[in-house]
DNA sequence: ATCTACATGTCCGAAAACGGCTAAATCCAG
DNA sequence: CTGGATTTAGCCGTTTTCGGACATGTAGAT
């Protein structure tokens, strides 16, 4: 199987953008916490559907054209992982919630530092939006891309 | 890439031959230890050349009219199990060896007990003969197919 | 003779450490 | 008192670490 990616300039920075032909499997700030390094069969390939259609998307998304991301995903994680991603896909844009909140949605309430953990390896960082989640004192705690995109996230959709 | 299999009776009971379609890259006794469970997407083929070729020559070795096999081999493990596992190849019909010789051989005098736990994970019996090698007082010490089979080869092979 | 200690690669299970947390207890300055 | 800042103690999935068990053999001590 082969991996596709590209690069894309944004407001937070340089992305990567990785897919497996079909689906988005990774979106990563480069600058960012827990990037996978480029492995020598992966293809750049600026022609890919999947790819640029998430660079047009994104940029919208950074204009403030656009609110909801149509991308077909494939994260890859475990179990667990997979649902507490899958929930990040059910807050809606300028909306936030709280690390508890969201544990409690996946039928875990006490799995709140493990949701922590999961946000953190989020492997499609702003469309599956993880940035959404901040501590239940109002704090942003953290974010793998940095706190301050995650600020500038935030604020971008009137959340702050 | 598929993989196949065929089953063969013989002296040391049923064997399970494996091919990635061009080598043998496992023979077990089914009734010995680590011996892979069948997988879903494995095709039983009692066509497959290097399947049939293999069970030809076995029923000759096992009759006493083969001591050299001609199959291509393919195990797969780590570094240094293929090195063990490749001085195991040149021990000739009817030779005995001990651990701490084969050990040597490899250049590495002193891993002598890793020599043990890398012919018992030894993935093609028979062919690449494990069965030849034996403790350095004469003991037969151990074999996954069951030391009464290992027995049975060593005086097959006039060593006992 | 017998026994102990040690060397070596790999696998596996157990245990501990480590986080993008939180609610409750504690502690101070106003 | 009182409210906010700070500490404490559980919670939980994942990752990392550690210890033992093996198809042994040599060297040294009882």
């Amino acid at each position: 199987m082969t991996t596709y990616y590209q690069l894309h300039d944004s407001p937070v920075g340089e992305l990567l953008l990785i897919s497996d032909g079909a689906a988005l499997t990774a979106l990563h700030m480069t600058a960012g916490k827990y990037v996978p390094s480029l492995e020598v069969d992966w293809l750049r390939d600026d022609e890919r559907a999947v790819l640029t259609q998430t660079r047009r998307e994104l940029d919208e998304y950074f204009s403030g054209k656009r609110r909801v991301f149509s991308i077909p995903l494939a994260p890859s994680g475990t179990e667990f992982q997979k649902q507490a991603w899958t929930a990040l896909t059910k807050i809606p844009f300028g909306e936030k919630r709280t690390y508890g909140q969201q544990a409690a949605i996946i039928g875990r309430p006490k799995a709140v530092r493990a949701i922590g953990a999961a946000n953190g390896k989020n492997p499609i960082s702003i469309i599956v939006p993880c940035h959404r989640v901040i501590g239940a004192d109002g704090t942003l705690t953290g974010y793998a891309g940095g706190l301050h995109n995650k600020d500038y996230l935030l604020k971008l959709e009137g959340i702050l």
